[in-house]
DNA sequence: AAGTATAATTAGTCATAGCTAACTTGTCAA
DNA sequence: TTGACAAGTTAGCTATGACTAATTATACTT
């Protein structure tokens, strides 16, 4: 089943947090994304169970190879739509604000246009 | 209360069938956008107390004036959209059905900024 | 060891937006 | 004028994904 544009964010969140801090929390997560921690609780749960996310010894929040694989996948998506708005002239807090929606919509094939084509004539 | 990609999606099906017939009913709607007819009538309930749509004497469903700005505005982010795409080398089918989902999500700004661009570089 | 603060979870609610089943309404034709 | 079909509506169900309130678990401090 594929994700929803939720759980994809849960992902890319985790895949963000972690590389600053490496110990991410529920609680951390919570805070990021502006959810309750009931809600942060009950996605993880359903994340957890697609075999996306885990809880490593000391209890804090790890993606799994599959669930690392999406989050950069959505991640790249995020980075490639924003820049391509920022060569547009959009200021960046829209231009990313947009690409964080539009990175849960946008199919395969248009991507990689976009992308071919900022790799042509932009940064 | 601004209005859900759903209601949009139903603003924009009304204001597309009405440029091709002018006496748009239910089940026309229903056809179109592959829901049932429950789902039709219930939608258009809910965009009928927001005043975006109306009915006329002979029981046809028309879109109010401010129904048909906001169809107005979504369909040229759908046509722009579309059209981006495809001069990135996207294929009409894949172009239409990402810009269908887009058009609900992107701001104005970057809208705007798309739109000049195109003015400038593409047809 | 007990108390307190932080974190996580469970339980139950709400809104959005689809669905089916069943009922009503309206029109037309035999 | 009555039967049948098409269109529309009502009622009730489902899933997603947020929420609050309340509980449980963990960990620090005195």
């Amino acid at each position: 089943m594929a994700l929803q544009e939720s759980g994809e964010m849960y992902l890319e969140t985790i895949y963000v947090l972690t590389r600053s801090s490496n110990t991410v929390r529920g609680i951390d997560i919570s805070e990021y994304m502006g959810y309750s921690k009931p809600s942060v609780s009950r996605a993880l749960g359903v994340l957890k169970n697609e075999g996306l996310v885990k809880k490593d010894a000391d209890g804090y929040i790890k993606l799994t190879e599959a669930g690392e694989l999406m989050a950069k996948r959505i991640y790249e998506r995020h980075t490639v739509l924003s820049k391509m708005l920022m060569n547009l002239g959009v200021d960046e807090e829209t231009a990313t604000e947009d690409a964080c929606r539009i990175e849960h919509y946008i199919s395969d094939k248009s991507f990689e246009a976009i992308k071919a084509h900022m790799r042509q004539y932009a940064s």
